[in-house]
DNA sequence: CGGATCACG
DNA sequence: GACGTACGTGATCCGA
């Protein structure tokens, strides 16, 4: 035959993920993370990829996957596949690098809405077999067995890569009893409870193939049941003659579908190695790297194998160090986006969504308050360049402006609503919390979300310079995409020319709001495939990803302060205010601004002529408080005055002012915003107000405090870690003189001055504890000195004797920086990473300022990841308590506040206390206890 | 808009 | 030989 046999193999993509994510071990990579199924899948088509040369090999070959969650079968059988259980957490960011791999390996990649895969293989194959070809169907699924047999010398038949085993005729026929074409037959009868095909109840695989078998069809069968001997089994095949002809029309694949791709676009001859090598680096796959052409891989290549590693080896302070090799999208094009200004089409992206199983989800408001702001619109997207805004609160926001055609908002959002809840449809935003927070204003709940702000944070951490810590959209869309995106300036404005979102037209909205929808899914495949990679799964699924809801609704909850309170103190510092500012002119001689250093350093050290002036590199004296407690301290009763007017300006204007104009007016509470990604050690940071920073040490500042009040009836509690940081310093470093203090519950700076100067005062103790919280800072003598007021000889003494005693403290700061220095992050014991890309550096200043934060960041991060732990469990822990009403207002890095029913006081604080004590476990056993202090009262002064 | 100052853990 | 001294935040004010 001068004709070569042509060999069309089909891989059923979907059903071979799930078994290899079941089948293989996890990928082994330092973390553990699951990769697992992507790389079984990758050395499947290898396999496959390597037979291309063999006799029987394939010509051609096309992956094919399932898109839709909808089919015919549902028209028939809205139930049909209902029982299907989600697909795990760690399996879901595994499937579209599926699509990647096979995209990787140059096939054509089918998937069809509205078709399962097995239709399109069905249709694919018959195809194939009417021109003649050989079929090979690369999968194990039983209901592709129908197709296997031969027609015309045209043989099809399944190849299942797992078990290297070919299935032919025999292999079916043992399997089932009967014949290929018979198998629908059996399957009708027998049914299948994954996809929810009835069949008959009570008849298995054995009685089907039995019946079958011996009837020779499934209507034979059924129509030999009223002959039967009487039995369970007669009167079931009678009872549910209906159940199993809706099942055989179930368990037929349809073959005559549309073929999407012509049969002859599926040939290869041969795998181009570039792109399967980008891949192959891009998630580490070295092995197959390694097999890919050796010789093949260059020196640079072979260095960016770990991407984690390789960054740390150049110059530590690019930023680029971690750019990923693109993956294959076509460039952002805006005006692609679509306009919905009709149901009809809101509907028929809300099902293409539901669909695809993944969207992207971003709101489009009139503030950046989230407690305040109004929906104008919502965009979603599917896919690359396949995105759309929803407009519905344009215009109107002043008499000159007209409304332009758009939905009824309230009609829109009803549309929305079942997929935003839907928990099979995964919905990403870009700093979700906001967007939860405005949608809950609507009543919408939504459910799962991913975030791609929080996993560039837990990626990135501490390599940004920019603003929001260098994971704002923008910048992530700049820097991983290398796109620039739209700025809502340029949108709306800036200024007095600012114009609210609602104000922008439609067109202009359309390309701003999609293609933010349009970035957000992109930079998620973009980043979710490195978090398992890099090691960055743990912290997210497990910390990061589920407080997102519950940090949320702490905002929401908002507390409440009493507004009387607050201007009454507001009233009384002014007077005092204005008393000492007097008084600071009489002494001083002359007026001045007290507020202004610059202006107070001239009088104090120029005009007055007191001593010890030091100016510092903005040519200014330093007044700071240090500075004015010397300049006290030696007889200058100005500076005590200042002192107590910059005590009270501060009082006033940072807080009893301020939180005034905070009142939420619709609330009546407080609501602060938590950053989740502010702080680069992994702990939350507060904004507008800022909750975390409330006086507490002074009894000036402490009346701020009692500002703080529940509802009538209600009780204020707040729980802090004691000594949190201490206690994970002592079992990081592995010290036991100071975990056995810790386990004993003795006082750790008490028992810390006992072994370095051996014996207790108040003095011996304050020294102690200075040194205690300089060991985790990272101390140096001059620092400690200055604090001790002390020399730097003597300063170094107690440091040399501090690590004399707690020997494992010195060790533990030596391996920080040894493993910082050659990875460029630090880790905390929950796998959170934090960058130092200035570890390296030749400024000295700079380089030690690093190392400082580096020996801090562990044990910093540890607490954050543990009281954010403590955060995702509560809520569920007290309802499971029946505390349903106990509601969980703020954090304060150590410290949860709760407001709560008095009745529910002492049964909360059990519950409260415990979540929080056991907040480590089970991922991480410490050899110290949690100590927990809980205090209640009817002001959060009084609850401490 | 950066620096200085000071509130918190 | 100079650097510049405790980690992590955010808000306010001043003054260029």
């Amino acid at each position: 035959m001068s004709e070569q046999q042509q060999h069309l193999y089909l891989v059923d993509g979907s059903s071979y993920i799930f078994r290899a994510y079941h089948r293989l071990p996890p990928l082994t990579n330092p973390e553990g993370t699951p990769v697992g199924a992507v790389y079984g899948y990758t050395t499947m088509l290898w396999k496959l990829a390597d037979d291309l040369d063999a006799a029987d090999g394939p010509t051609h070959l096309a992956v094919i996957l399932d898109k839709s969650s909808h089919s015919f079968r549902n028209d028939i059988y809205p139930e049909y596949k209902a029982n299907r259980p989600d697909p795990p957490e760690d399996l879901r960011p595994q499937f579209p690098l599926i699509r990647d791999a096979t995209r990787a390996f140059s096939l054509p990649c089918i998937e069809e809405e509205g078709l399962e895969a097995d239709d399109l293989i069905a249709s694919y194959a018959r195809a194939a077999q009417r021109q003649g070809w050989h079929v090979t169907i690369v999968s194990s699924d039983k209901d592709l067995m129908q197709l296997i047999g031969e027609v015309g010398g045209a043989r099809i038949d399944m190849l299942d890569t797992m078990k290297s085993a070919r299935i032919y005729i025999p292999e079916v026929e043992e399997k089932f009893g009967v014949a290929p074409e018979l198998v629908g037959d059996v399957l009708a009868l027998m049914g299948d409870s994954v996809d929810n095909i009835p069949g008959i109840y009570g008849v298995g695989p054995k009685t089907a193939s039995k019946l079958i078998a011996e009837h020779g069809s499934l209507t034979a069968a059924l129509d030999s049941a009223p002959e039967m001997k009487k039995s369970k089994l007669k009167e079931r095949l009678l009872e549910g003659r209906k159940d199993a002809e809706m099942s055989r029309v179930l368990v037929t694949l349809k073959e005559d579908c549309d073929l999407p791709q012509p049969l002859d676009e599926m040939r290869i001859e041969k795998i181009p190695e570039e792109p399967l090598a980008d891949f192959l680096e891009q998630h580490g796959f070295t092995s197959l790297l390694r097999r890919l052409g050796s010789g093949n891989g260059s020196p640079e290549r072979a260095n960016n194998l770990h991407p984690a590693k390789a960054d740390t080896q150049g110059d530590a302070g690019d930023v680029e160090g971690n750019r990923q090799p693109l993956p294959e999208m076509p460039a952002i094009d805006r005006g692609a986006y679509e306009t919905v200004q009709t149901m009809d089409r809101l509907e028929d992206w809300v099902r293409r969504a539901v669909a695809a199983r993944l969207v992207a989800v971003d709101t489009e408001t009139s503030s950046l308050d989230s407690m305040q702001a109004d929906l104008v619109g919502v965009s979603l997207a599917i896919g690359p360049n396949d995105a759309c805004y929803i407009p519905f609160g344009h215009g109107g926001t002043d008499l000159l402006s007209e409304k332009p055609e758009q939905l009824d908002r309230s009609a829109a959002l009803k549309t929305l609503q079942p997929m935003l809840a839907d928990p099979s449809v995964t919905k990403v935003f870009q700093n979700g919390k906001y967007d939860l927070n405005v949608l809950a204003r609507y009543d919408l709940q939504v459910s799962p979300i991913e975030d791609t702000m929080v996993i560039s944070f837990d990626l990135d951490a501490g390599r940004g310079e920019g603003m929001g810590g260098g994971h704002g959209m923008d910048e992530l869309s700049q820097r991983h995409l290398g796109h620039t995106a739209l700025t809502f300036k340029e949108v709306c404005g800036t200024g007095k020319k600012q114009i609210p979102f609602g104000e922008v037209p439609l067109d202009r909205a359309t390309e701003y709001a999609a293609e933010d929808a349009d970035i957000t899914l992109r930079l998620y495949h973009h980043m979710k495939s490195r978090l398992a990679i890099e090691g960055g799964t743990r912290v997210y699924e497990r910390v990061d990803r589920p407080l997102i809801p519950v940090v949320a609704q702490m905002e929401r909850e908002g507390i409440k302060v009493d507004r009387a309170q607050l201007a009454r103190l507001s009233e009384e510092f002014a007077k005092e205010i204005g008393r000492l500012e007097g008084e600071i002119h009489n002494l001083a001689g002359q007026e001045f601004s007290v507020g202004s250093p610059k202006q107070l350093g001239e009088i104090l050290f120029d005009k007055l002529g007191h001593k010890g002036g030091k100016k510092g590199k903005s040519g200014q004296y330093s007044t700071d408080q240090s500075v004015l407690e010397r300049l006290a301290g030696d007889g200058a009763p100005i500076a005590n005055k200042v002192l107590e007017w910059r005590q009270l300006s501060k009082l006033k204007s940072t807080y009893t002012d301020a939180l005034q104009e905070a009142i939420n007016p619709d609330t009546q509470r407080v609501h602060t915003s938590y950053s989740l990604v502010g702080a680069q050690t992994g702990r939350l940071s507060s904004t507008d107000p800022n909750l975390q920073n409330i006086p507490i040490r002074t009894a000036l500042g402490r009346q701020i405090r009692e500002a703080f009040v529940p509802e009538n009836g209600n009780i204020l509690l707040a729980a802090d870690y004691s000594q949190i940081e201490l206690r994970l310093a002592a079992h990081m470093a592995d010290v036991d003189t100071l975990k056995d203090a810790f386990a004993k519950g003795e006082d750790i700076h008490s028992r810390t001055a006992t072994e370095m100067f051996g014996e207790v005062t108040r003095d011996t103790r304050a020294q102690a504890k200075t040194i205690n919280f300089a060991i985790l800072y990272g101390i140096s003598r001059w620092g400690l000195a200055g604090r001790l007021e002390v020399e730097p000889d003597e300063a170094q003494e107690m440091i040399d004797t501090y690590f004399k005693r707690f020997p494992g403290i010195q060790r533990y700061i030596a391996e920080t920086l040894e493993t910082v220095g050659e990875r460029g992050y630090s880790e905390t014991l929950f796998g959170r990473k934090t960058w130092f890309p200035r570890i390296k550096s030749k400024n000295q200043a700079e380089r030690q300022g690093s190392e400082r934060a580096a020996i801090n960041a562990p044990i910093q991060g540890t607490s954050a990841d543990i009281i954010k732990r403590a955060m995702v469990r509560m809520l569920p822990a007290l309802k499971d308590a029946g505390l349903a009403d106990v509601r969980m207002l703020l954090q304060v890095h150590d410290e949860l506040v709760f407001e709560m029913p008095e009745s529910d006081v002492s049964a909360a604080s059990n519950v409260i206390e415990r979540v929080m004590a056991e907040a480590a476990l089970p991922a991480v056993k410490l050899d110290v206890p949690l100590a927990i202090d809980i205090g209640t009262g009817t002001s959060w002064d009084a609850a401490h």
